[in-house]
DNA sequence: CCACGGATTGAAATGTTTTCAAGTCACCTC
DNA sequence: GAGGTGACTTGAAAACATTTCAATCCGTGG
């Protein structure tokens, strides 16, 4: 067997004494930042690993993270749950990291990186290229879900978003509605933006207009004023498409509070499928995400990056269907 | 200065040797159970922490965890955030495991003590009496919210069930309904024992008759179907009370379905206040439960339990309230 | 220009972990 | 039931890592 790696190798190749080394392990504040960065570097090429760095890996080892940040949209909380269970089910565990409203997701990602857990699944808003670098150096993968980011060449899983707002498109259009609007999310998450786009290229090959595309900001309370004030306006839609299914149930409530038929005044679809969509008091016409093969391709995408840290940067969309229910 | 505590000191104490203290620590599986007990003693005793141990710890601190099974009840999600919230504005961080329905809360336990989190909140199953004890003896408080469990001297917080059972009946009889029906919940859980107990107490003291009550296992779809075959049935309710609010909006959208006018034909009462009791589709009138009090509550105990490890076993009940809109 | 103080550093002292060889025990084979 | 086999424990000692300490460096203010 190879002679074991010892802090004396990781010191005489960094050029610092063996104190150092341990130093820079116990982020004791007494050494240099450049000293420390040497020796790190030194210690991944060698393969070093500090007695600390064991003691946490011991204890996190088989551990993955998933960083959310919105709880309240219950897509998240389903998918979650989904994750949880194919999770365990290959021997693993599942931590769940939350994103205060106000914090930054690069923070959370070096906590995550500090526990050294085997991959981190990330949801919630935009994260800095450095940082990803900074995982992807540590051997650590991070996979964006139901997100993209084009800018770092990051690893995601989604959903056919555009091919998702082409459907509803194409689904009114069927059903020749005239007064077509729309309820966005948030105007820069890669969701709204690719969902937003598909829609509206859609509706311009169909030659029809889009009406109106008020903000709902993807949660309920806004998207129901949102809603209320177009049902309200003078020139009222006979179709919506709500950018996720908590908006397009606000839709449906808005209508029917304003008196209108749905589907016959005015027919309204979602995006997701969650759970509630299918309820009784909605039955919700929606665009459904593939939860179950997202969550099988992400787990599969983390130990494809594990064996072959080149694989990072891979996108894969899958498919969405619509399911037609009855407000469409 | 009182000299520095090693492992030799630890070992003398244990009557093992230093190997024996470090293997301890580093959950070597050569160590023989008793003698790995006896060193932990001792190291506690002594107040000797291994630098396997202080690494993990200087991971870990701050963290506090949460031990959650089911996500599908929009409850829980919530309360996760709202948790979340109250945390990081304590400066601290939110971890969350997840059980899955086939395993032991307690295997669980036992990863959060070794992951060193500062405290334990669980929402999840029972737990065993022996690893609250080893919980204990390892410092780490753990508090069940939303669940109590009378045998082993848990710190707990909740609302008060018991009245909040007593309130639905109370408004029943109010609102003078005759055939009065329960949709239950978990018949082994503390809330759904308190919830049907409250409420059948009042409804005896007020001289109505329980009709029927049927188990809904605090999901929607098998709430749904119980509640259609109350509707179905030779004897249907004028009023039902269901022990949580999933249930409730499926005992609506059963009503509903059977053409029933709600809350004319029959009253329905749900228990928690998640955010969809108040949407304009359902409008429930429902127990609410004190939830922002209940973490600030938690958090509370957790801090008063850390200072002082003998406030173990008190039990937080919090008052409830109803919340009346148009469904009783 | 010098005194001072804090930051940084390697050598050495102090601790901890791992290896190794020996001991123990349960279980299987004959 | 004797003896063999292998897995598990164990303490001593070797190998390692961490911390202490004294020396050095460097910037600051007098």
């Amino acid at each position: 067997m190879a002679r074991k790696i010892t802090a004396k190798d990781v010191a005489e190749r960094a050029g610092v004494s063996r104190s150092a080394v341990s130093r820079a392990f116990r982020s004791d504040r007494s050494l240099s930042d450049d000293k420390r960065v040497r020796v790190i570097e030194a210690a991944r090429a060698l393969g070093y690993v500090s007695p600390a760095a064991q003691a946490v890996a011991s204890v996190t080892t088989g551990t993955i993270t998933l960083v959310a940040g919105d709880l309240e949209n219950p897509f998240y909380p389903v998918a979650a749950a989904e994750l949880s269970q194919a999770i365990h089910a290959a021997g693993r565990r599942l931590i769940l990291h939350t994103v205060p409203p106000d914090m930054d997701v690069d923070a959370v990602l070096q906590q995550v990186l500090d526990y050294r857990s085997d991959a981190a699944i990330v949801t919630s808003a935009h994260m800095s290229s450095r940082i990803a670098r900074t995982c992807r150096d540590a051997g650590m993968p991070v996979i964006l879900f139901n997100r993209v980011q084009p800018d770092a060449a990051m690893t995601a899983v989604t959903c056919d978003n555009y091919a998702g707002g082409r459907l509803a498109a194409q689904h009114f259009a069927r059903l020749d509605r005239q007064r077509i609007a729309m309820v966005g999310g948030s105007a820069d998450t890669s969701t709204h933006i690719e969902r937003s786009r598909g829609f509206r290229d859609a509706l311009t090959a169909l030659g029809r207009p889009l009406t109106a595309a008020p903000d709902g900001a993807y949660r309920y309370d806004t998207a129901f004023a949102a809603a209320r004030a177009l049902f309200d306006g003078p020139n009222p839609p006979d179709a919506v498409f709500a950018l996720n299914d908590v908006m397009a149930l606000a839709v449906v409530d808005a209508a029917r509070e304003a008196g209108l038929g749905v589907p016959d005044d005015v027919a309204i679809i979602g995006f997701d499928d969650i759970p509630m969509a299918a309820w009784p008091s909605y039955r919700l016409t929606t665009i459904r995400q593939p939860l179950r093969r997202m969550v099988a391709e992400t787990l599969d995408l983390i130990d494809a990056q594990k064996a072959d840290p080149t694989v990072g940067g891979t996108i894969r969309i899958l498919p969405v269907e619509m399911i037609r229910r009855e407000t469409a």
